[in-house]
DNA sequence: GATGAATGAGATTTCATTCAT
DNA sequence: TATGAATGAAATCTCATTCAT
């Protein structure tokens, strides 16, 4: 049970597939690349994991379990409904900074992964957990009188989502992007957009 | 010459192309599947094209030139700079719904396609054409005095691009998605948060 | 439908299987040892074929089939029941002297061929079929008054078949074998032991 | 020399490759799921055998030398060269029975196995002492006057290893068959055939 | 203008074996 | 005595492309 050897060689394996994902995309990540990018042999990493399917998913759960672990407090922590809606988007958007490739790895998985019987459950799972704490944060926000009541919930929740990963992309495509800054801009457009106005 | 056959020819091989790019993804979009079902044999895809990569560059034309060509006239008609906007995002998730695999598959392609040197020139340029249209619009309408001037244009444009582009991934996620009501949404909440009040 | 081309690929590729199915056994019949026997390039199989297991039944059905039409009018024309029977034993076994590597071929293939989900479907119904028509005439030598009511048509159907097959085998191992001695004496003995005698 | 532990091991290995070769027959009998049988690691079978060969040899033997023991006795006690051939059958195919998978899998080996340079030698040697007891009990048989003179010992001997063995595969093949009732049909008609009649 | 045929490169996977511990 | 780890070889299969017709 040398588990640690194991684990060593497991996140290695990871990693170079977390690199080659980001930075060659899903269609170039073979075996061969991400094994050339470990510095180690193809057949380790089939002896490692079951075959790539099983490996990528270990890509996916290692960086989305990770967010998810990060996020957790800070949703806790932030008061209200509107103020946990800002510290998602500036937290996520945060953490992107320093798991950039992760984030990108698991975003072209989310879009190419998957055969002949669809997306593997669990990227499909993965990414309606993260719709559902939104839509609740998104609901909590207009039963606290936040957030207009008029909005759909479930339209808000896809947007925030789609935006901070518009983030990501847009840092990816033009590295100059300042991201602190992007989720300030995002955060005050959306409030805006969402808050119950006094009088219309 | 028989540019008549040869142009026949060439639309059929792309149509064959949008289908399987936007029902089987990038990495699935081989030459074979392609002709396949096209019901033509291999090889008519090379004649006709240098190959897959110039095949490729023909679908992002064909869909682009068609969804530019069909937004031109929607943009000059619609007035001030903030229902131009209203327009772009409303013509352009329309002509989603009567395009959908024409535009996942270009959506596919801008993600996935290039090779070690990067994602094609005609990509990136068409990217960039999007966003300086849309960067115009917002600098317009701040100089209008519709949009408050502290926005960043640019941001605006990328976020303009990528939630009505979340428009056509939500509905081929969730086909029951209302893309009307997800147009007349997104705009109600750009405007809000865009719009210089008359006092904050 | 340049069929001539095609068939004649696909017989020669059939026949370079044949070749290495018999004397280098179903283990190691692999496409590179096929190709390599063929003097072709390994997908130039996967080419003609759909896939190895396609081209191994290709295989079966031709040698089969080809060992059915050869032996249909024999039994046609043989007369009585056991006249039959001798005319199926000896006919086939005759059969064998030309078409060693044939029948090897599929006799390596109908012990080994067929994966997790079982003997292929032809396999089975070709044995089956062999074993109606052999079960059919030891019936009708029942009826006839020619063979012994009490003999389990069923059991002599088997046993005709593997001691026919056995010759086969036989000479494979000994060379030196008689295969016309083997088949008289097959048939001489069993008449000798299925005869309805006059008395007991 | 710790001879316990070792002989135990090499049983508990030379068990699980018998139920793979059986089960799911020559081709997929891997290391890997000789040693998922026996629950344990694929290098504790290259520990004790000095590789595959070696360990197909240990399966060859131990069944070859089971059988072989156990054939031996009924043969020296059964009385007259056709009693002993009677008793040759009958226990053979009631070992079977009992031993169904051992039997199995050596055939499968007998078979199969045998690289570039041919059939190994422990399993042409078995087949040859097998061989070898038929004939002289055959040749006896025809000295003691019981089987008619002109029959082809050699003939003969393979006839009913080939008919022993069928029955084997009938029953592999169907399970509803009656072994008992196999071997005695098997006696009735090789007695009747190869019996020196009093007068033709 | 069209396409069947061929093929080398490269993909994933299984395998027997070696080695260090 | 045992085994986890590693690996190169070889297996099947897919692919984009070239070529002759």
């Amino acid at each position: 049970m040398a588990t640690f050897i194991e684990e060593a060689r497991r996140r290695q394996i990871v990693e170079a597939a977390i690199a080659v994902l980001a930075h060659e995309g899903y269609a170039r990540a073979s075996l061969s690349r991400i094994a050339a990018r470990a510095g180690i042999s193809k057949s380790v990493i089939t002896y490692h994991f079951d075959g790539k399917d099983e490996m990528f998913e270990a890509v996916f759960s290692h960086v989305a379990d990770a967010a998810g672990a990060y996020m957790t407090p800070f949703l806790e922590r932030a008061g209200d409904p509107a103020g946990q809606i800002a510290a998602y988007i500036r937290h996520q958007i945060a953490y992107m900074r320093d798991h950039r490739d992760e984030l990108l790895a698991i975003g072209t998985l989310a879009l190419n992964h998957g055969g002949a019987s669809g997306t593997p459950d669990y990227i499909v799972r993965s990414a309606e957990e993260e719709r559902t704490i939104l839509t609740a944060l998104v609901t909590d926000g207009q039963a606290a009188g936040q957030i207009r009541g008029d909005l759909d919930a479930e339209f808000i929740a896809g947007l925030i989502s789609k935006t901070v990963e518009g983030g990501l992309s847009e840092w990816a495509w033009r590295p100059e992007t300042d991201l602190s800054a992007y989720a300030d801009q995002l955060i005050d457009l959306l409030e805006r957009g969402m808050r119950a106005d006094t009088k219309k």
